[in-house]
RNA sequence: GCGACGGUAGCUCAGCGGUAGAGCCCUCGGUUGUGGUCCGAGUGGUCGUGGGUUCGAGACCCAUCCGUCGCC
């Protein structure tokens, strides 16, 4: 069991406490993803000190590498990667989708073929949530489904009832202990009845969290949040909502706005290995020409390493010249842009002001980036380059 | 000096009688429970130079320049 607390409500808007057997979280919540144990660049007191409280890692990915026995040899996956605080664990119902081609997919679990050698391995519900134990995850994610997108209203409904029977044995497989949760995930693709009898038969169960699956994989986000709007409601208020994958920082002020308390996405780490930075005005690709001598920083009001100590120059070179400190420095800056989001759309529903920080959210993101360094005059300008030659 | 091989996009090269191509680079776009990826679009060439043969030459012939290697 983990223990969930409303501390305020802001319209739909929820801010919360999780507690888990390693620590609390404060939600709204934004997790980074860690799926091979490791935050990719980052060392885990990097990634606390944006402000995370919580990782994910991945049982397929992991279960395949190093395996499960060897973590659960050397004391969990907290002790493994030293990262002290709460994980949740995907359950590999999102490779079920995205290693389409490499797997068989049958009442029982899925087979998958693996990518690294070929190896035949059999995942099932009963398994994925072994694995997660032995993984000691903090948060267990039910084995489902992820349905693609496009799917027909058929094709989702046995998509999505598939990933319900699984979470019945999810539920009977897993162990009961204090500070671990087990989430279910509703499934149903953008259809609001299956995403009703979906929630129905999760309710049904009882779960610790209640995640939104299979949405943002295509759709688009006016679709999302129309599907949110038909499911969230459905779910009890009383436990945390976790939007599954999502997403860019104006999917996450939005889907807050519709009552979703934890996300996950690649978008901050990803993009920060491939040279975009996200930014209060939206994202700038830093590989473009445009910052070769461009003596600012990323974002001027950021107190991350990279908007702190480098010009966009700096990082555009070492995109251009592949070094590894590119992505190390984009990627530490991106999830302090998403943490600080976090932050602050936790205040604001504190002090009942969500409506105008979205609105501030979005006029920002609306300006865009500023082409050329405004109006610096002469000796600041100087300044600006001394500090960064 | 002689001989062989080579000179086609910024780079590495394919094309050897019929509308000049690929990969990389470069300029951009995409990436939503991560295969450090991957996908997509675009810029870019008087085919070393000068003659000739041919309806048509990057390709065949002659000359010439440059490069690499080998031999005197």
């Amino acid at each position: 069991m983990t223990e969930f607390r409303l501390l305020a409500t802001d319209g739909l808007a929820r801010r919360g406490i999780l507690t888990t057997a390693h620590g609390p979280i404060q939600t709204p919540a934004f997790m980074p993803v860690g799926t091979q144990a490791t935050v990719k660049g980052m060392l885990p007191e990097q990634v606390a000190a944006t402000g995370a409280e919580i990782i994910l890692g991945n049982t397929y990915h992991l279960m395949l590498r190093p395996g499960p026995d060897i973590v659960a040899g050397l004391g969990g996956l907290h002790h493994f990667m030293n990262w002290p605080g709460p994980i949740l664990t995907d359950s590999g119902g999102f490779q079920v989708m995205s290693l389409a081609g490499l797997r068989k997919l049958e009442e029982s679990g899925v087979t998958f073929r693996s990518h690294l050698d070929g190896s035949s391995h059999h995942l099932t519900p009963e398994r994925s949530i072994a694995i997660q134990h032995q993984l000691d995850a903090d948060i267990t994610m039910c084995f489902d489904e992820c349905t693609p997108w496009p799917a027909t209203e058929t094709q989702a409904a046995l998509s999505m009832r598939l990933s319900m029977r699984w979470a019945r044995r999810c539920r009977e497989a897993f162990i009961n202990r204090p500070g671990y949760g087990l989430f279910g995930i509703v499934q149903g693709s953008i259809y609001p009845m299956l995403r009703e009898e979906s929630a129905d038969s999760l309710l049904r169960e009882g779960f610790d969290g209640y995640a939104v699956g299979g949405l943002a994989v295509g759709e688009g986000q006016e679709l999302m949040l129309k599907t949110l709007d038909a499911t969230v409601p459905m779910l009890p208020t009383n436990k945390p909502r976790y939007l599954m994958g999502v997403g860019r920082p104006s999917d996450i002020v939005r889907a807050v706005a519709r009552g979703i308390d934890m996300f996950d996405c690649v978008m901050p780490t990803r993009s920060g290995r491939t040279g975009q930075g996200f930014t209060r005005r939206g994202t700038i690709n830093l590989r473009n020409a445009r910052h070769a001598a461009d003596p600012r920083p990323l974002a001027q009001d950021c107190h991350c390493p990279a908007c702190r100590s480098h010009s966009r120059a700096y990082l555009h070179h070492l995109f251009k010249a592949q070094e590894m400190l590119g992505p190390i420095l984009l990627t530490w800056h991106n999830l302090t842009h998403f943490q600080d989001l976090m932050a602050g759309l936790r205040a604001a529903i504190t002090e009942g002001q969500l409506a105008t920080f979205i609105a501030n959210f979005e006029r920002d993101e609306g300006e865009g980036d500023i082409e050329t360094a405004p109006n610096l005059a002469p000796d600041i300008a100087i300044n600006l380059d001394a500090s960064h030659v």
